[in-house]
RNA sequence: CGGCGCGUGGCUCAGCUUGGUAGAGCGCCACGUUCGGGACGUGGAGGUCGCAAGUUCAAAUCUUGUCGCGCCGACCA
């Protein structure tokens, strides 16, 4: 029965993943596509998840000591060249803005594709003393990356995202902000998202541009392809440098700033689709899901069956985020609707119920169907919930670790990601040659150098020289 | 930006080869019967066939151009 496909709307995973995830993006009616190519339209249901992603990171961005400031969506050409390594990494992909009304502009703006410049420009006239250290400003918008090719969620020309932009007085203390914010992602996606990461560096090869360092927690989806999804980033003191960030220390001195900055996007919702989901649709784990408890009234005609319907969602609204399904649907529709929108769970109650005093409750995630009696239902709801959140975890680890593999032969490492696909560990010698080659023989990236090491080997898997560090390997979103 | 595929009611598509009155299923609206895993009956609304030029007595159909979308590569959150 479990493996029954119910909802034929929804292309199986196995038998065309991006297919997969383009059906339940559209039956969960997360987004819809718009006139603007490249741009998508997040509908409601779409929304709430980022707005409960945005309120929950928020709260722990808070505990931290940030605060929120906005910055303008525009950046002239002159303030975006001044880092040079950053012009070079977004000029590419930024969109120009030529024209104010009928005139031509004295000089064109790009409409931001990340802010660094514009907090940069900020700080300079803004940090005169240590005494005004350190900045740990985020903002909450939107930026533009002029994308080839767009999928909803996980590439958009338009995106929604937080950027964090910090400024300290030592390099020590933005080395730790960058991993502070580093370890609150990992923990906000563990917790909150039931989504385990692995926490590390990426290669120069793969940081930010302009960055002295990048860190990066990698998540693996379903498919065995790795998401990047969430980084922060030490900029040292070059920006500071090129945007003339100066101030007079407690010795007297004039000092650069050390900066950082870190975000998430959007690109959350596509990773949560793609570790979670299954062939029946969107599953949510039950902290991030806007709607927890779907109540599906059965022969909701008969008299007493709706309101008791409503009397539960009354009651069990003070344990968790419970709608009632009244539509006159049928209930095998509502059934398979409630499973594409991956409500975590379903309550069935009709007349038999009532008569018996007791309800069914159903897992999204497992399916399982739970005879629970209406006096205890209360109780029984938030446990539900918590299991879920706790097993869904358990189960995304269990995935990404059964997909996890090692190779200490470059043989062994093209035999791997040719037969299998996920994460592989393997020694690398630090080179960019390295990276090179291996992507050109099998489109596989440097995912991160994990913050935990291992010794598989002496040498580079690739070249066979000594080997300085193990890294992730995989192939990325 | 390169390769492949696709644009016809809200959705999925047929029709195009061989030019001649725009179709189906689903969805939508109304009424009734139903209701524990996508129910059924009856009636109804809804389309300048992506756009533009061309060929033709006549174009959804042929030609050219153009725009958009999807997937795969390169680049990227």
């Amino acid at each position: 029965m479990a493996d029954k496909k119910m909802v034929e709307e929804i292309t199986s995973m196995d038998e065309d993943f991006a297919q997969w995830y383009t059906d339940i993006v559209r039956k969960a009616e997360l987004i819809e596509y718009t006139s603007v190519k490249g741009c998508m339209a997040i509908k409601p249901d779409g929304y709430a998840i980022w707005e409960n992603i945005q309120s929950e990171l928020d709260k722990r961005f808070k505990a931290t000591g940030v605060r929120n400031v906005y910055m303008p969506m525009f950046i002239p050409e002159s303030l975006l060249e001044k880092e040079k390594d950053h012009v070079e990494g977004f000029a590419p992909e930024v969109a120009w803005v030529t024209h104010g009304g009928l005139e031509p502009l004295q000089e064109r703006m790009c409409v931001r594709p990340t802010s660094e410049t514009l907090f940069c420009d900020f700080y300079k006239n803004d940090v005169h003393s240590y005494r005004d250290l350190p900045k740990v400003y985020n903002q909450w918008c939107s930026v533009v990356r002029w994308e080839k090719e767009t999928r909803p969620f996980l590439r958009s020309r338009e995106f929604l995202w937080q950027e964090g932009h910090t400024a300290h007085a030592t390099a020590e203390d933005a080395e730790n902000r960058t991993v502070q914010m580093l370890n609150v992602y990992a923990d906000f996606l563990e917790d909150f998202l039931a989504i385990p990461v692995i926490k590390g560096q990426k290669t120069e090869k793969e940081k930010f541009a302009g960055a002295e360092a990048t860190y990066t927690v990698e998540a693996l989806m379903h498919d065995g392809k790795a998401l990047q999804s969430g980084t922060s980033h030490n900029f040292g003191n070059g920006f500071a440098k090129a945007f003339d960030i100066q101030f007079t220390d407690k010795d007297n001195t004039l000092k650069y700033v050390y900066q950082t900055s870190w975000g998430v996007t959007t690109r959350l919702i596509g990773a949560i689709i793609m570790v979670h989901g299954d062939n029946e649709g969107l599953v949510l784990p039950p902290r991030v899901a806007p709607v927890q408890l779907c109540i599906i009234p059965i022969q909701q005609k008969k008299e007493g069956v709706l309101d008791k319907a409503y009397e539960l969602r009354d009651k069990l609204s003070a344990v968790a985020r419970v709608k009632v399904d009244d539509t006159d649907k049928t209930p095998g529709w509502k059934f398979s609707e409630a499973e594409m929108r991956g409500y975590p769970l379903r309550l069935e109650i009709g007349p038999k119920d009532i008569e018996a005093g007791k309800c069914v409750l159903v897992r999204r995630d497992t399916r399982e169907k739970i005879e629970a009696s209406l006096d205890e239902v209360a109780a029984k709801v938030p446990e539900l919930l918590e299991t879920m959140q706790k097993e869904m975890l358990e189960r995304a680890r269990a995935h990404r670790d059964a997909h996890t593999y090692t190779a200490t032969s470059y043989d062994e490492f093209k035999k791997v990601f040719t037969e299998k696909s996920g994460f592989v560990k393997a020694m690398w010698c630090g080179c960019k040659e390295c990276e090179e080659q291996i992507k050109a023989d099998l489109s596989v990236t440097s995912r991160c150098i994990p913050f935990e090491q291992e010794t598989l080997s002496d040498v580079c898997v690739c070249c066979g020289k000594p080997a300085q560090k193990m890294v992730y390997w995989g192939r990325a979103y």
